[in-house]
DNA sequence: CCCTATCGTGCAAACGTTTGCATAAGCGGT
DNA sequence: ACCGCTTATGCAAACGTTTGCACGATAGGG
């Protein structure tokens, strides 16, 4: 029956963890017959301690699940093994960077790179209102240093923190004057591939929808330009607009273009997901893709392949990202300053650009 | 040779947080002239300090960025403010629910209700392999309890550490025996509102796309197994198929469909994902969906709005969530055992199951 | 004026580790 | 036997807070 409910181990104070008292270093300490400091070395691997009353530590401490506490190791040892990988929100889109694909993708391939060094991963999301409270993570000696994702209206702010000597390290790209280590794809070239590729399947009016505020879409309008001006072609005016990265209303853009009577045969977008809804909104006004408009994306998220038509884009090597930041951050623990990481992109050639 | 200290503020090892020596209460304490207890009481707002004496340590904390170092604190005061939260990989599909965006929608929702609480959020992923591991934030000390996405196939673990007692909650469904605390979604509503919604809309021949391996998934089908009964129709056996949440490879099953030459005219898949791949591969073959298929998801991912078709879905309440994993883990700090918690899901009627 | 509450502070002992230094035991060389 | 060297262990002092208790004023009551 349902009701033989397993009832908790008990315990009383709020966030004590546990019912029995909890298991330390001493209590191993007394089991073994040895002194605390040599369970400690022991179980830190210690080569002053035999071999014999290591062996019978480890498996003391194994059998009665005890781990040596972090908390106070970290206190006496004045270090700290957290590192605080934080996604800042824009003003006016909340939700934006936490309901990005890529931005979790990124977050992951962190959790893996962190991992991989024995590091802990705290998480935290950030609205602007929050701004100041940005470093209390470091002063209050919760986290050694921060990973920052979602650039955006920050750079100020991030700028702030590096004069007071926070050391952290920033996905996105670098502007003359940005006094952080930052790691970023190349967007640039990204842009500029994404845009060649248009023309080369015969796009002439293209299109560019991403707000240019952001450094990395400037960046990548930046290609976009250069690959025009290669072709010998001006800058398209009419079909270049603000958005967000996150599921915008491209929809409404979509509009101004039927309105106008004035449409683009090809778009670069600064995201999928905008990439996405765009192709959706085209269709929805007769002007299929690729037939009538050619459409390509930026991110290369896992839905990308397999959306009806899929998209053609711009894909950034996410696990390599993870681990640079790391690295970025760690040099600035120790003291030294990488200047701007940048990774390579690659065009993942789809349906949305298809010809015939 | 007063040197017998430890070491010297100086500093160069890795980890330590480089930069001027750290600030800490003893200096705020002799800036203002008083005892450290005094900045300590002052700072946590104790109603035995002196208003003014008070406002002057504060003032005094503010201007020099300090902040109470945490990790001693928690030392003392013996509690930990930190929530482990973990995401847990099946053994053959390894990125599986760190890029699942119903799983890191969650994940946002709980960042949001833990800093509501002024907990902060470990965030730490693990494989198959690493099960044993999985106590260790909590035997360290590291979190007061864990919060746990992805229950898969690791419902035995998380019996065991509950057994442990291990304070948690999890996300997902709670079968006969299970002995921890479970927040999860109206699975086998869920299952049932898409399943007769498929009837209504004219469907006759249904399939089910998830694996039945998957308590949540075992619900859901347990709904439309319920929906199909009510409307006096027999289990289809051969549409059913068990595939991950991820985008699976819905390609081989169409392809199978159409080998047989046997289609169905509806179909519930367990996860938006695999909804929307499935989309693709129907119209591939020339089944296109909403005209000779029609499909219903879950979870509705912010895209599903935007596809073409859009996906009706079945979806769950984020927010809601989140908070209510939050609830059941502080229950269970607190020495109470919340039975499963069951939160409402709704179907939201889109393109994907249109008729005419 | 003395005695006792009341109020605001300070002292010092925890919290659970790590680690420099002292010590004890074993051992080969003289 | 004595001496110096290893080698393995123990002692005790940090790490930066919180908090029970003691203490010195100030004030009110008799």
């Amino acid at each position: 029956m349902p009701s033989s409910r397993d009832r908790p181990a008990d315990d009383r104070s709020p966030r004590s963890a546990g019912g029995p008292a909890r298991i330390q270093m001493a209590d191993i300490a007394r089991m073994a017959g040895v002194s605390i400091a040599t369970v400690s070395r022991a179980l830190s691997g210690s080569p002053l301690i035999q071999v014999a009353t290591r062996e019978r530590i480890e498996d003391l401490a194994r059998s009665l699940n005890y781990t040596v506490n972090a908390g106070a190791a970290s206190l006496r040892r004045r270090d700290v093994s957290t590192v605080g990988v934080v996604i800042l929100e824009d003003q006016e889109r909340p939700m934006q960077a936490a309901s990005d694909p890529f931005v979790m993708g990124l977050v992951g391939s962190l959790a893996d790179a962190l991992a991989e060094k024995g590091l802990d991963m705290l998480l935290a999301r950030y609205q602007a209102d929050r701004r100041t409270q940005l470093a209390t993570l470091v002063d209050s000696g919760r986290v050694a240093g921060l990973i920052v994702m979602g650039q955006w209206s920050w750079h100020d702010s991030l700028n702030d923190l590096a004069r007071r000597g926070v050391p952290m390290a920033v996905w996105g790209a670098a502007p003359p004057g940005t006094l952080y280590p930052v790691v970023g794809s190349d967007n640039e070239r990204g842009g500029f591939l994404a845009t060649q590729h248009l023309l080369q399947q015969g796009c002439r009016r293209l299109g560019f929808l991403g707000d240019r505020q952001h450094p990395e879409v400037a960046l990548r309008h930046a290609g976009f330009l250069r690959a025009l001006s290669e072709a010998g072609l001006p800058e398209p005016l009419a079909w270049q607009h603000p958005i967000a990265f996150e599921a915008p209303d491209t929809r409404s853009i979509v509009a101004q273009w039927a309105t106008a009577g004035d449409w683009p045969d090809g778009v670069f977008v600064c995201s999928d997901l905008a990439a996405l809804t765009l192709m959706r909104a085209l269709a929805d006004q007769g002007m299929p893709v690729p037939q009538r408009v050619k459409v390509v994306g930026y991110d290369d998220i896992p839905l990308a392949a397999h959306t009806q038509p899929s998209l053609t884009t711009v894909s950034q090597p996410v696990a390599e990202a993870g681990r640079a930041l790391v690295h970025a951050l760690n040099e600035r623990l120790d003291g030294r300053f990488l200047g701007p990481v940048v990774l390579a992109t690659e065009l993942q050639l789809r349906e949305s650009t298809a010809n015939g």
